[in-house]
DNA sequence: ATATTTGTTAACCAAACGGTTAAACCATAT
DNA sequence: ATATGGTTTAACCGTTTGGTTAACAAATAT
């Protein structure tokens, strides 16, 4: 049984990294527990990865090279900022689907070290407003979009978008809701926010 | 030089653990950081507080209660959906000024251990939405505002307001601004957020 | 075939951790 | 004055933790 692709003990180190890191954050995690959850030695965590700090970076990066590209999906592509919208909102769902864990995370442990996220900066794919600033400047100007800034508009996406995926139980605990009821709750905001959204900052005629 | 209240050792530990556990959570904060930020030894955390369990779960209970009537404000009380998300917006960031780490604990803490909520679940002062939900439907039945759940409104009310200060640092990376903006922006969502939400949702004549 | 590099493990180590103990301190009652 | 009971401390304890070591196994090169 030879080892593959992405089957090799250094894949299967991050992935079980990745898994208990994004479960319980740097603080909470035990390296016994990850070379437990890969099957491995705990030594050979240190073989390939030297620290814990490292082993960390590597699936932060990793998550947060995940996070980037929906970003900017929104900023940097050519469409309107209705479909912006509407597209973003559609497809965060399915992205939270497959990594629910990711945000969290992410919000997480860079508010416990924010000097972290400078280290992303300045990577390529860094997530950037400027192109945004510009298109939803020239919208408020031709009238298709109500007068607001492109920082106060993409925090509102964000938030609307992201939220209830960081707050669950607090939200599952004040609406006395199952979880089926919260999945089907998210699952209506695929529209549900998207014409939340453009319902307040577009102009009818 | 006697202790007043609010000054008994009790206090400052109560006062020092806050600090130390919200800043860094359960999980990365220790007993002797906490024990040195209220200036007293490390033996007398567990003289007054059994264990770091108990005393977590002190600050927990009091930052939660802190948070509760915030809440409670707009789900309770007898004014219109408008006058609640305008009261609520503008209260939310004097609120937030004054415990900045308040949700970003409260959340992080709720997702690592989320049966500790059920104990909150009982005591009084719960939020609860059932009337907020019947408020909801009869503004929507008399046609003041838009069809729209109850629980997707107060989703949207609660991430739009809480969501920029859990992600703080994400924000001004991808928004590439300094603090003093950061600020600024946050001042301005006073009224932009309550005008974001009620142009949504109003029915206009 | 055998030497050499790479991968893997059990056993170990020092530091850090939450928690305990026994003695000292200090205000107050007798 | 001194006994009393709550308060505070230094020193200590057992366990857990991240990390290391030295030996062993399995490929790979010669």
């Amino acid at each position: 049984m030879s080892k593959t692709k992405n089957d090799t003990t250094e894949d299967q180190i991050l992935t079980a990294a990745k898994n208990v890191f994004q479960r319980k954050g740097m603080d909470g995690s035990r390296m016994q527990e990850i070379a437990n959850e890969a099957g491995i030695n705990k030594a050979l965590l240190h073989y390939y990865y030297r620290s814990k700090q490292m082993l960390f970076e590597a699936v932060f990066k990793n998550a947060f090279s995940l996070l980037a590209p929906q970003l900017n999906g929104i900023l940097n592509d050519d469409s309107s900022i209705e479909d912006k919208i509407r597209n973003f909102t559609a497809n965060y769902l399915t992205f939270m689907n497959k990594h629910p864990y990711l945000p969290k995370f992410i919000i997480h442990e860079v508010n416990r070290n924010p000097e972290f996220i400078l280290k992303m900066r300045d990577k390529t794919g860094f997530p950037n407003l400027d192109k945004f600033k510009k298109q939803v400047a020239a919208e408020v100007e031709s009238g298709t979009i109500k007068s607001i800034k492109a920082e106060q508009l993409f925090i509102n996406i964000m938030a609307l978008n992201i939220f209830p995926f960081v707050a669950t139980p607090l939200i599952k605990a004040f609406a006395n809701i199952n979880d089926q009821t919260f999945k089907q709750l998210m699952e209506d905001r695929k529209t549900e926010v998207s014409d939340f959204i453009i319902n307040s900052i577009k102009v009818k005629p």
